[in-house]
DNA sequence: TATATATGATACCTAAAAGTATCACGTCAA
DNA sequence: TTGACGTGATACTTTTAGGTATCATATATA
């Protein structure tokens, strides 16, 4: 089942959020600690990381009181997939190797990408 | 400088616009022809594709009284090379592959990336 | 236990997105 | 040259996004 893409791609159309995406990349974060990043409420925040994990792109775990936000990179991949697709447009060779490495690795390629 | 990735991804959020790239791909379309394949008026498709040349996505020229869209998947690359940023965190193989093809191409590869 | 703290949830505001309807304008064709 | 046709542009409506403010709740901690 493919998953739906309309989530991840909406998510990324922030700016905020992808800086975010960014920033736990680099470690992990409570909701406080990505805020101070921001020059706008916790409330804000919050559902931008809503919006985040609504896309499968974070995840949060709590711990204690807090919720520990963490990077779910995998979430991009379709995504990625989805701008393979146009890589015969722009970079013929580019999407030749990459074609040779997906074969190469023996992936679930069940790919729809829409 | 680096493109300003916003218009890009703002462009892509939208699964209509998304739809109208893959159409694109397959071959240059007027407005009109675009249209017919949504359930919306011409106007609203206009809209969309406004914002798909607001973000160089397409290349809009004129033939006669009518306006030919075609894709400028060029446009696309940035976006490519921003979800790059987090393949490692997905695929350490296919990452280290990719960098070694960029690197061996002679690429103008000023890339920013944010 | 009492209190400070981190988060959740709700209501509300403003602006932008997505869409429709309508009319004006340029171009092609009878 | 007179329509017909494809498009551009504007005004309008509705919904969603992004943000603030506020209060409730759960968890540490003195």
């Amino acid at each position: 089942m493919p998953p739906n893409l309309q989530p991840v791609f909406r998510a990324l159309g922030d700016p905020t959020r992808r800086d975010i995406l960014r920033m736990l990349g680099q470690e992990p974060m409570t909701i406080a600690e990505v805020s101070e990043h921001f020059d706008m409420t916790r409330a804000a925040v919050k559902k931008h990381l809503v919006m985040l994990s609504d896309g499968g792109l974070i995840n949060v775990e709590p711990r204690g009181r807090e919720k520990v936000n963490s990077l779910n990179a995998a979430a991009l991949k379709p995504v990625f997939e989805w701008l393979s697709w146009f890589d015969k447009f722009w970079d013929d060779r580019l999407d030749a190797l990459k074609t040779a490495i997906e074969k190469d690795q023996s992936h679930d390629t069940g790919r729809n990408n829409d």
